[in-house]
RNA sequence: GGUGGAGUCGCCUAGUGGCCGAGGGCGCACGCCUCGAAAGCGUGUGAGGGGGCAACCCCUCCGUGGGUUCAAAUCCCACCUCCACCGCCA
């Protein structure tokens, strides 16, 4: 969500953004909108402030009186009430519209439809090379006792994966390994809700526009959040936090549910898409400057590489484009590891800065040292999500015998042991 | 699942239809006093929207949304959250 006065006075910074997002928004309706709106509302505040002092002035009134107040009330309310009614369709239609209001994308991002003009801004590592015929993941897993994916779907469907004994250990690892990282660098651990209400989808953008992707649970009007960053956001939707109590950083772990609706039969195999999935995210609300919300950005990302880096996979830092970005993103940077069975690099990772929009939607407020109340910025970033990265760990790391190679930084999550 | 109680300006609290245009206390800020501080005294103390060149003015907000009424923090309905107890349960 984007502020009114900011549209009202940059028209085609905005049209623009629509776009190059590739969003289907009608600018010149909201702005018209938004027009009809503040005319309405004044119009509604005139008449509500004589309709107070009628009120006060029946108070004192005679009987007599009154009745002529009543019979000039009449007519006026009549006219207030068809106001109202105006106001709150306006307003209504406004808001909706509001709510697809895109963040203006930095100006270093590619421009492009889609991901396919994303630009890889650096790599690290190189992809392993086996002196013996590798496993993909399922196999792998499979061969070792590691999964059950047949009998999963018997129970869960489409995409639903059991793992076992090891994996079990070695998914809690990675998991622990990101938690402490992150502990390190002052975030606050936080095991936050997966079941939610509606208010906090809205709050982060996850709704109206991803509905689709989205498990409701219709019974208790609630919902499976695809990430914790919904959550965290909603903690302190409403707020006004002080100022010293920024830049808030959280490490949120929770499971993570996701429809893939648009992904029907892609990756079916496997543990790369899955409708249910743990992760670690990094979450930070700072101050609205974008230099120290850059700053937090590049901070999250050297997270995420520090952590891949740390279990020796390959991996590339892409610049997501404009069309890739979505519409509530200034900047995108995902980061791609690499699966020897694809032969490819495959997301592991999204770093996000939001600017201002999410913090609008969710109403997230911070007062300054000389006492102004501002809009704070957010960013989150992965820092650690399986079984996708598990899938990654288990191919990268496999030995000629199906053994796994543990990478140190895991080891005393796992007993010491240096091969799985 | 059931029963009862409660949600007011950062915190505590007053408020049972018009004197609430929300009072008081705490906290906080500024001033007086003081060598300095504390205490004391005084003044101020929320958010959002709109109008005006401006000083300033108007509207909305007492958990949320409806309703009754000329008029709602106050009455009615639904929902949310919290507390207590009963039942069930990891």
């Amino acid at each position: 969500m984007l502020d009114k006065r900011f549209i009202r006075e940059n028209p085609d910074v905005v049209k623009q953004a629509v776009r190059v997002k590739g969003l289907d928004l009608d600018v010149d309706e909201l702005l018209q909108l938004d027009q009809d709106n503040r005319k309405l509302q004044f119009e509604v505040d005139q008449a509500q402030s004589r309709r107070k002092s009628f009120s006060k002035e029946f108070a004192k009134a005679d009987e007599a009186r009154r009745a002529e107040l009543r019979a000039e009330h009449a007519d006026f309310d009549t006219r207030l009430k068809e106001l109202r009614e105006q106001l709150a369709a306006t307003s209504a239609r406004l808001g909706e519209l509001m709510l697809l209001t895109p963040t203006v994308p930095w100006e270093g991002a590619p421009v492009g439809p889609d991901e396919s003009a994303n630009t890889v801004v650096r790599a690290w590592g190189a992809p392993p090379s086996f002196d013996f015929a590798p496993l993909d993941h399922v196999d792998l897993a499979e061969k070792r006792g590691w999964a059950e994916f047949a009998r999963a779907r018997r129970v869960a469907g489409e995409r639903a994966y059991v793992l076992c004994g090891d994996l079990v250990l070695l998914e809690r690892a990675l998991h622990s390994y990101a938690l402490e990282l992150l502990r390190e660098r002052d975030f606050q651990l936080m095991a936050v809700p997966a079941l939610v209400k509606e208010a906090p989808l809205v709050g982060t953008g996850m709704l109206p526009k991803g509905r689709a992707e989205i498990y409701e649970i219709p019974a208790d009007d609630a919902y499976l959040a695809g990430t914790a960053e919904v959550s965290l956001v909603g903690l302190h939707s409403g707020e006004i936090l002080d100022a010293a109590k920024l830049p808030v950083r959280y490490a949120g772990i929770s499971p993570c549910f996701r429809r893939e609706i648009g992904s029907a039969s892609r990756d079916v195999r496997g543990l790369l898409r899955v409708h249910q999935f743990e992760k670690v995210e990094q979450f930070v609300v700072c101050a609205d400057d974008q230099a120290e919300s850059d700053r937090w950005h590049a901070e999250l990302l050297d997270t995420a590489e520090t952590i891949l880096q740390a279990l020796g996979l390959a991996y590339e830092v892409v610049e997501c484009s404009t069309g890739d970005m979505g519409v509530g993103k200034y900047r995108m940077n995902d980061i791609n590891t690499w699966f020897p069975s694809l032969g490819l690099y495959r997301e592991t990772h999204s770093c996000s800065s939001m600017r201002d929009w999410q913090a609008r939607r969710a109403n997230v407020r911070y007062r300054t040292a000389d006492g102004e109340v501002r809009f704070a910025y957010t960013l989150n970033n992965t820092a650690v999500a399986t079984p996708r990265l598990l899938a990654a760990l288990l191919e990268n790391c496999q030995l000629a015998d199906a053994r796994v190679r543990v990478p140190e930084v895991l080891r005393p999550y796992l007993g010491g042991r240096d091969t799985l």
